[in-house]
RNA sequence: GGGCCGGUAGCUCAGUUUGGCAGAGCGUCUGGCUUUUAACCAGACGGUCGCGUGUUCAAAUCGCGCCCGGCCCGCCA
């Protein structure tokens, strides 16, 4: 480098610009046919690399702990691509790699069972983890003692995640593919070509050094993956090593000092070089990944695949990360949402829409506004049927995309408006609710069953966020039980008049200007005699707008309460 | 400090690749409905498009400089 003229310079980053792709500026390729879509644009990306059939997708995390709806984004971003590209007639796996080779580094303070119920690390046999770091998560007792290892554990939680929101992927253990031998012949030539491997890395990574190995062999004797190989025999296929400390973020795991040897399916490969011999193995033509790898192991990937491997890297995509109400994911902080969560609040069509949108935007998931997605959701399915008026834009992308996110679009489904829907919730009765969305219009009698059943599951959904979030449409109708309460003279004359109004039988308005009468009428604060109603039936001080939520429940039970007879 | 991504109405977001009147939903306000109580309907209000500058007949969109937020530039993944 330093004998070279600026020309050769120049030459040389004209040469690197023209072989390194960019992970950004997929999404809108110069030159190239505008989508409206991302994953269009990704898919003629793909298919520029003329690639054998079947086309591999592939996503990866490793099962560390708890996994949460940012991983989403390794099985959602890829599965749009996957699908457009079976559209155009192509055979796609979606492959998905489980890094449970990766040892355990720290302790999690968190860790969830396999129904996504959180659990304090206190909870567990923390100390029984403790004794595993650095030990590969596959080696690793599951702490919850229901699958075969803490990998196992956390993989299938993952596998849930995506057959939650309906994503055939293949979950491949990268343990696995070291132990069956998959990855023997990548790691062979990796320390067949040393020298190269250190050369292409040490211009990533300042510690690579003459005497770097690219291989983490297992100790036979502790079990931890270890970082001092002190000799190669790429003939017999093994390593010898020392077990030695390992440096984990602020702490040091410390080594046995076990002098052994391994074989070359007794250990992993670094990271560094582990994504690219995935690519080389699994033949992945796309990968999708977050912002943290763009600028660090993205660019050396493409160039340990092109300059070590001689493989061509596989179409690359960065996609935002994103918040959780506000601020980052962090299990040990309790900021922290599963796809099990989620679905108890919303639909997986709905959830599926949110990671249809733009990967190159960050975003907050907001459970506190979740009614905001889902009044989006019901807008971009309504412009898809060509209900509502929108911008060319807006019907260009719904027309596009909607056939993804929903398994079959029917143009007969209900959708109850999300709040509306929370405030059904407020009754647990099953019929009660139908007859309130039939009398408010969202339900008509020639409205097909599958419709109905649809519409209501979202009010459990709605009844979970408020309950959740313990909003303003938390309030449960106390039907079995009247509340205590204690009303002066006055209230008590005011709601005998009203339950007579009650029970005459009338229309919700009516009943709601009833209530402001028979509060004047016998010189009751308005505001006082409206907190006595939501007493009674809800155990509350607010609630929701009485008069027609009173006129839908059935008039027994409401003359009843109003005279506190039950 | 260097590289990269993002910044559009109170909130959530389209629109930026290909320059052509600043958009939607939600919220707010007003009214529908005599009098604070949240579901429905109609209307209105709401913007230095992060800031500055250049190019252009014309800039949210293109160039340059800057500000703010995030990620990376140690290790690990």
């Amino acid at each position: 480098m330093s004998a070279e003229s600026p020309d050769d310079v120049d030459a040389d980053e004209e040469q690197k610009r023209a072989t390194t792709s960019s992970p950004y500026t997929v999404q809108r390729d110069e030159g190239e046919k505008h989508h409206v879509f991302w994953a269009d644009a990704v898919a003629d990306r793909v298919e520029e690399r003329e690639p054998e059939e079947p086309i591999v997708i592939k996503g990866g995390i490793s099962p560390s702990g708890v996994p949460h709806l940012g991983n989403v984004n390794e099985i959602m971003r890829g599965y749009f691509v996957a699908e457009v590209l079976r559209e155009r007639g192509h055979e796609v796996r979606q492959v998905f790699t489980a890094d449970d080779r990766d040892p355990l580094r720290k302790l999690p303070r968190t860790l969830c069972d396999l129904e996504g119920n959180l659990v304090d690390l206190g909870e567990v046999n923390a100390s029984a983890l403790g004794r595993n770091l650095g030990s590969p998560y596959t080696d690793i007792p599951d702490p919850f003692e229901c699958c075969d290892s803490y990998g196992d554990h956390f993989s299938n939680i993952i596998q849930n995640s995506a057959d939650a929101v309906d994503v055939p992927i293949e979950l491949v253990s990268t343990t696995e593919l070291y132990e069956t031998g998959q990855l023997e012949d990548v790691t062979r030539f990796v320390l067949e070509h040393q020298d190269r491997a250190r050369e292409v890395l040490s211009a990533y990574q300042d510690k690579v050094d003459e005497d770097y190995v690219p291989f983490n062999p297992i100790c036979e004797e502790c079990g931890k993956v270890t970082e001092t190989v002190t000799a190669v025999d790429v003939d017999a296929g093994t390593v010898d090593y020392r077990c030695t400390d390992m440096e984990a973020g602020d702490q040091t795991i410390s080594g046995c000092g076990h002098e052994g040897t391994a074989t070359l399916r007794e250990g992993k490969l670094p990271w560094r070089f582990e994504w690219p011999a995935q690519w080389q193995v699994l033949g992945v033509d796309f990968e999708p990944f977050g912002k943290d790898h763009a600028e660090g192991s993205w660019p050396s990937g493409q160039d340990v695949a092109r300059n070590v491997l001689e493989i061509e890297p596989p179409v690359p995509m960065v996609y935002e990360w994103f918040t959780l109400d506000g601020e980052p994911f962090s299990s040990s902080e309790g900021n922290v949402i599963l796809v099990s969560d989620v679905l108890e609040l919303l639909e997986p069509e709905v959830l599926r829409y949110f990671f249809a949108k733009d990967p190159s935007k960050a975003r907050d998931f907001s459970v506190e506004r979740l009614d905001l997605l889902v009044d989006e959701f019901d807008r971009f399915e309504a412009i898809y049927f060509g209900e509502v008026e929108a911008s060319e834009d807006e019907r260009a992308f719904a027309e596009r995309v909607y056939p993804l996110v929903v398994d079959e679009p029917r143009e007969e489904r209900i959708r109850l408006p999300y709040t509306f829907a929370a405030v059904l919730g407020m009754t647990d009765d099953p019929d009660l609710r139908e007859e309130i969305a039939r009398r408010e219009g969202h339900i008509s009698e020639d409205d097909p069953e599958w419709a109905i059943e649809g519409a209501l599951a979202r009010v459990a959904r709605a009844r979970n966020w408020a309950r959740r979030t313990e909003n303003e449409f938390d309030y449960e109708l106390k039907r079995s039980e009247i509340p205590d309460h204690d009303f002066d003279e006055p209230t008590e004359a005011a709601l005998a008049d009203l339950a007579a109004f009650v029970e005459e039988g009338h229309g919700p308005e009516e009943i709601q200007g009833e209530i402001y009468e028979s509060a004047k009428r016998h010189d009751v604060p308005v505001g006082e005699f409206f907190s006595a109603g939501y007493r009674l039936f809800f155990d509350e001080s607010q609630g929701p707008k009485l008069g027609p939520f009173l006129s839908n429940v059935d008039r027994e039970f409401v003359v009843d309460r109003l005279r506190r007879e039950r």
